[in-house]
DNA sequence: GCAGGCACCTGATCGC
DNA sequence: TGCGATCAGGTGCCTG
């Protein structure tokens, strides 16, 4: 399940395998992914349109914001930025580099033809679940720097210079929600997903259900200093993978999995005091957690 | 404005 | 063996 770590691992990789290249073409082959996640049915003309769009553009960079991701696009000698190809891959999505002769994986949903120098490439959108989605917008500024139109509410995440710790917890610190729930909220903080806040909560000793406004700022500031250790830690190793359903461009997993101190581990003993690992729901996600070293708030 | 809940989607797993 | 129900989860949208 791509998180923070893993999408900088793919945005790494596919900065590394296409910047500089131009796209000769494009194919969308499911056009559900062009669609939002709440309303996935498109027309022909959204098709034409994004191929459109795309074909005869140079890639500048490949970028990323939180779990959102988006190719740089420029077009004639100046090659300025004019356009992006935002990319989310949701829970299953893939971004892989190929071969044109490739044979396709069944799930490909949508492929770029990439020309850079002498090489002919594809750059393949896979997806199994089709949460994950592809679009072409324009840049906008949105908390100090150029993102894709539909991503401005997105807020910087722990691996940007233009994070502030002490803002956060300020916003956070107004939450009368569960903590794990405002870990969760792309506009406090981005790329903290399902599976990292669980590790971040456990790691800092915070029961999921503490409510911010009414924790100490020490602590909250110790969530959050949790959040970007627990995701730098993930990113060293390539990040966290359970199944095939995520991989790098390459199609190699990340080795996260074997440092998780609690997520998926409900009824297992604790690593840390050996009592019971147990799970909750919170805002319709598993939550994974000590109730021996996450003590439950007095408050409630 | 804020918080909670649901829809989207597919494949694995489970129970019958 | 085959079928239906359930579960997993990131995001956008709707409702209270």
């Amino acid at each position: 399940m791509p998180e923070l770590p893993e999408v900088e691992s793919v945005r790494a990789g596919v900065h590394e395998w296409t910047a500089g290249a131009t796209i000769t073409g494009a194919e969308v082959i499911d056009p559900r992914i062009l669609g939002t996640t709440s309303r996935r049915h498109v027309d022909a003309s959204a098709v034409d349109g994004f191929i459109t769009a795309v074909t005869g553009r140079r890639i500048i960079a490949a970028e990323r914001r939180g779990k959102f991701m988006w190719l740089t696009l420029g077009e004639g000698p100046s090659l300025a930025p004019e356009l992006s190809l935002l990319v989310h891959l949701g829970m299953s999505g893939q971004l892989r580099v190929h071969r044109a002769e490739d044979e396709a994986h069944r799930h490909t949903r949508a492929a770029l033809r990439l020309e850079r120098g002498d090489e002919s490439l594809d750059l393949r959108f896979v997806d199994q679940r089709i949460f994950g989605h592809l679009g072409v917008q324009p840049l906008v500024h949105a908390y100090g720097r150029l993102v894709p139109a539909s991503a401005t509410h997105i807020a910087a995440d722990p691996l940007e210079a233009s994070f502030d710790p002490e803002s956060v917890v300020n916003q956070m610190a107004l939450k009368r929600t569960a903590i794990k729930a405002a870990l969760l909220d792309q506009t406090l903080v981005s790329g903290i997903g399902n599976i990292y806040a669980d590790e971040a909560l456990f790691r800092a000793g915070i029961h999921p259900l503490a409510i911010p406004a009414r924790t100490r700022r020490s602590r909250l500031t110790a969530g959050l200093d949790s959040a970007s250790s627990v995701m730098a830690d993930a990113l060293a190793v390539g990040g966290t993978s359970f199944d095939a359903l995520y991989v790098n461009v390459n199609g190699e997993s990340g080795y996260f999995d074997r440092a998780l101190l609690v997520y998926g581990r409900s009824g297992q003993e604790c690593v840390r005091c050996g009592g019971r690992i147990e799970k909750l729901t919170i805002g319709g996600r598993g939550t994974h957690f000590c109730p021996n070293c996450q003590r439950p708030p007095r408050y409630r």
